[in-house]
DNA sequence: TTCTCTACGGATAATAATTATCGTTATTGC
DNA sequence: GCAATAACGATAATTATTATCCGTAGAGAA
């Protein structure tokens, strides 16, 4: 992909903002988390960006990850088992959609969710700041391939 | 605490017809899960057990945990960071608020949850398993304590 | 342009949670 | 009481993440 998108740019923004340079590598690997539509992990946008940047380490991967969570950039989907995956397009809380077999995760749109946080607000005292909401299941390919299994 | 709580006869109930041991230790940890209602951490649950088991392992723990998880007895909450919380009281997924501060976790109940599981399998083909919600911010204790930084 | 200063990149070590291994112990059924 | 075997406990291995450290490259000033 040759154009960039408006949200890496609006990235890009913050990060200059921030007083941080926008790099070769930071630009790859900012395009790989902000553009790919599955929430990808660490672990895959090295593997994408290391074609462009052989010499990359996933230390980096890392850095720069570390430097959109501070910014707020970025919303990290964790998994009990120690895998996260992040979400950069939406950094907003919203639900996720996860598929228990292939690990894909799709947005979805379960509207009402504010009105949650204010009458928990109320309710506990809490002082609310964040959510997450996940969904788990088998995803339509999942179900057609290994029907038996669930 | 003298008595044994239904709960973990429950579970104890499950472990036998599965054909497991109900020895001693596994109780001990058992107990540990099943009536704390802070959500503990294999770590202090490791620490609570410790003084009647002087030799107990961490990894018994998590064997334990495993074997509940194996059962269906557990609702695993991981955290990002790696650090995992575990609610055997009702394995049945339901809400959590979280207080980032001291990470404490409180059952809450929202209603109307069955429903949305129910629309998303119709409009997404997901066969739904499970969910997960946890709503964060900061409980009224550490809002007494440290207004400022929040 | 050149110099300097500093943030960045990359390799590797360190950390931490969890899981696997394996010999020993203890429990259950006979 | 005895044999079979599941469970315990100590420790090693694994894995994701973070920290360290040094060489490099890029931005700004003269």
């Amino acid at each position: 992909m040759e154009t960039i998108s408006p949200r890496v740019r609006q990235i890009m923004g913050c990060l200059k903002a921030a007083g941080h340079r926008v790099t070769p590598q930071r630009l790859a690997i900012l395009r790989q988390f902000a553009d790919c539509l599955n929430h990808p992990s660490v672990e895959r946008v090295y593997a994408a960006v290391k074609p462009d940047f052989p010499t990359t380490s996933l230390a980096t991967v890392y850095k720069t990850i570390g430097l959109l969570k501070e910014l707020g950039e970025v919303f990290e989907i964790g998994f009990g088992d120690g895998s996260n995956r992040y979400d950069v397009r939406l950094p907003k809380p919203h639900p996720h959609l996860v598929c228990l077999k292939c690990r894909c995760i799709i947005d979805v749109d379960l509207g009402s969710l504010s009105h949650m946080t204010e009458n928990l607000s109320k309710s506990t005292g809490f002082h609310i700041v964040s959510h997450r909401v996940d969904v788990y299941g088998i995803c339509p390919d999942c179900r057609k391939t290994v029907c038996s299994e669930i």
